[in-house]
DNA sequence: GATAGCACTCTCCCTCATCGAGTGCTAACA
DNA sequence: TGTTAGCACTCGATGAGGGAGAGTGCTATC
């Protein structure tokens, strides 16, 4: 594309992005210096107009960008924006909660972004599957209850409380508490099988139904449930987008946001490693056509760990949001990592 | 005030919370069958809106229900609708889930509120104050890390990592486990003071800055946070409500709605042990003068334990919700009282 | 190739007239 | 005395008409 008409895009789209109006072309000649008369900015606001990268909503309007022109401007144009000292304060500010407790670690995070960003912010608990199971623990709350305490070394605290089917004595309990340990601990989470525990307790011949329960909670708590928690926040901040100030596209938008599986297929369809910008027509589900995304992925020691996002509309701050996403996901990364070295050096 | 114009008045409120629009003297006359005409009924609206029960939005308009005519309405008029098999259903299923799990359980119910009155619905967590402590768990996680898990009577589980200043040996931990078990389980947990924990560790001379920090836990977790802790389902509700197709008056009740101080102010303004309707202005926070609640206490064993509430616009269907929460709240004391006495008797 | 000029289009906003729902008042009626 | 029919009146909603203004596309000119 040539130079010129770059900048036209690059100025129409800056101009829609912070004042949510089609932009003229008068406009554009005026407040980004072309040096350029605006008859010659219609003449390329025509011919993008033709490529598809900017439409007219009607004829006597200025233009918008259309998706196609966005993922060009994600692409080829934007300009990553300093993040400030007071933001670049904040996010480390929310860094510094217990990185141990995992989950209200990730809820603080998730506030931090929205509040940071003004747009929704999707936030994915770490992959349970990864680490090992550090420590299990069976409290007796009564003769058919048991509480089992699970931790894993990921920083993810988990407790049931499940009803047994016959009485167990606390000496019992102890007994099989320390098998499970022996058996279970240091172990790989997503190693631990149903049958592993059953063959093992199977050995010893010991209250296999309560075994049977214990290990559907692990599988339960520490891979299906949490696994695919994604905390959301900063939902309101939608309403002060002037693109849903119709109930019904908030309504739709709303419906969807409270469906966590279609917000883990959102957040999960941007698996490469790098941050992924996701635009309007592109996202994976539907009803999100008015909205883009921006996904940044966290490691721990390297490894692909989970992925916080912000969800806004497609008129998002773009070179804004992904300075920033990727500055959080780097010490999301740092503030991980950190803990999980220290984590192995304890042991 | 005259039979007829009760059913006047009653007529007026029972169609404006239908439809939502003013009503006129001819719909009166016709739908509601009290056989004199639009002119006579016009009288009696007119001597209505002179005291106060009900106005005009403009001249030609029909008439809408005051905050006086709705509560006057409420007090005298309101007949309570008979739930439906369908709706007694969805109440006693949500009431199978586990209680033991108070946390998850409260959710549940939260949802099944709002699901089944189409408003907000606000849940307080049982009293923590309530209630003894049942058992401490201390699990070590590393050298400086301790696990606390702590269960009350009230089936609440809470635990929180704390971190130490101090490398403690899991012989020492034992010890202090011990010790705690023996001074505070079966206490009342409103009883358990920082004071009581301190002097007891200070008797046995025992890493008394560990204690502090547990004890610190207790009362934070036991009593201030989650005492204090409302869930809130259905807020999208609102969305359907044409009261707030103006997206300002949802912006001023979704933040309000995020402020969890303001919720317990709102839920425990109704402190009388019977369910109490507040209307509009009678609220006791600013922001929700178009909005009304239905609160209804929840009992276990005959001493209040919680709250649950719906709120919704002043054109609420009074004598549905009300008949819904009075049910709710009776299933919920039912179910809670069955929960305690089987504590009371395992043990 | 860039620009100035100009006719054209379309939205926005204001005004005005009409329509209809609903009222309040008055006079007549039981 | 309470009820009713009739009627004038008010006021919002609706829609048509008419600038004003923003912005465009086209053409002729530099």
């Amino acid at each position: 594309m040539e130079e010129r008409k770059k900048q036209v895009l690059n100025a129409i789209i800056k101009d829609y992005i912070a004042n949510a109006e089609p932009v003229g072309s008068r406009a554009v000649a005026k407040k980004y210096g072309l040096g350029v008369s605006p008859a010659t900015i219609r003449n390329e606001m025509s011919d993008l107009e033709e490529e598809g990268y900017i439409e007219q909503p009607h004829t006597s309007a200025g233009r918008i960008p259309s998706a196609k022109g966005y993922r060009y401007f994600v692409d080829h144009l934007m300009e990553r924006e300093r993040l400030t000292s007071a933001q670049l304060k904040a996010v480390r500010q929310a860094m510094r909660g217990e990185v141990s407790e995992m989950e209200e670690f990730m809820r603080s995070c998730c506030n931090m972004i929205s509040q940071l960003t003004h747009y929704t912010a999707l936030v994915a608990m770490p992959e349970q599957g990864r680490g090992t199971l550090e420590n299990i623990q069976l409290v007796p709350v009564s003769d058919h209850q048991v509480l089992v305490v699970l931790l894993a070394s990921t920083g993810i605290i988990r407790h049931k409380l499940i009803e047994l089917p016959m009485e167990v004595k606390s000496d019992d309990l102890a007994y099989i508490e320390q098998k499970m340990r022996q058996h279970l601990c240091g172990k790989e989470i997503k190693a631990i099988s149903y049958e592993m525990l059953r063959d093992m307790l199977a050995d010893y011949q010991i209250r296999e139904k309560m075994a049977e329960q214990a290990l559907e909670l692990i599988e339960q708590t520490l891979t299906k449930e949490t696994a695919h928690k994604i905390f959301t926040g900063g939902v309101m901040n939608m309403l002060s987008q002037p693109e849903f100030r119709d109930i019904d596209k908030l309504k739709s938008m709303f419906a969807l946001i409270e469906e966590d599986d279609k917000l883990e297929k959102l957040l999960n369809s941007a698996d490469s490693d790098r941050l992924t910008v996701t635009i309007g027509g592109e996202m994976p589900v539907e009803g999100v056509e008015d909205c883009s995304m921006v996904v940044a992925n966290y490691f721990v020691n390297g490894e692909k760990a989970g992925s916080i996002g912000v969800l806004g509309p497609t008129r998002l701050n773009y070179g804004r949001t992904v300075s920033m996403m990727e500055f959080i996901a780097s010490e999301l990364s740092r503030v991980m990592s950190d803990k999980d070295d220290k984590n192995n050096k304890n042991k």
